[in-house]
DNA sequence: ATGTTGTTCAACCAAGCGGTTGACAATCGG
DNA sequence: CCGATTGTCAACCGCTTGGTTGAACAACAT
């Protein structure tokens, strides 16, 4: 399979835990405890959703003492939401509730 | 488990073909059949693609005689986007080079 | 009536995911 | 030194995913 970036940021993005610890390190950097304690969760569990995280480019890790230092890097985010951009013509016409606009326009092509 | 809209959303963007089948939309309504045939895959392979995108939200479909017409519906893009719209400061920071005003501002709530 | 087209459905498979446990290692505080 | 903290890794479990095949069905073509 390709699995090209898009594909882990999204993935990444898919799980309310993940979008959680984004959330969180977007307060602070925080070690891989703090991001899973809110999260009735074990250390294992909270150490995979950070890799998951770290594999898509959304965190950075740097050791300090025992602890792991999560920072947020959020270039990725920034190219999901230019994706998603694309389509900002096709859902502002949507609610404008200009549909027939889109149609004639459709027509037109056929 | 929670299941709420942004993760059926980004789990279904999260797939190449899904997206490929978004974009065909974009250029018009087509049916499930004219979906999946850029991506070598099984008329069934298809359907089922076309399942997820339709419990996102993100197409509607009706029949028209035999076919399955299937037609954009960008709501759920848009949520996805303002969700990712929350982090825009960060990234705009960060690519300014202005990390040490956010390191700032941490230290000041510590 | 027969066949072809467009599609769904059920069953299956291999791989992946979210989560756990248990063992291990490194680091810090006495 | 000892013990508690803060993790990682490997193995496992049950569920989901992406994909297939084969059967079925409705709608059009002949």
């Amino acid at each position: 399979m390709v699995e090209n970036r898009l594909d882990v940021t999204f993935r990444a993005l898919a799980d309310p835990t993940r979008r959680g610890m984004l959330a969180n390190l977007a307060l602070g950097d925080k070690s891989v405890g703090e991001l899973g304690e809110p999260f009735r969760m074990t250390f294992a569990g909270a150490s995979k959703h950070v890799k998951v995280l770290e594999t898509a480019g959304l965190v950075e890790r740097r050791k300090a003492g025992r602890k792991q230092i999560c920072t947020l890097r959020p270039e990725p985010l920034r190219e999901a939401e230019d994706w998603l951009r694309q389509w900002e013509k096709f859902w502002s016409v949507h609610l404008d509730g200009l549909q027939a606009l889109v149609d004639a326009e459709r027509d037109e092509h056929e």
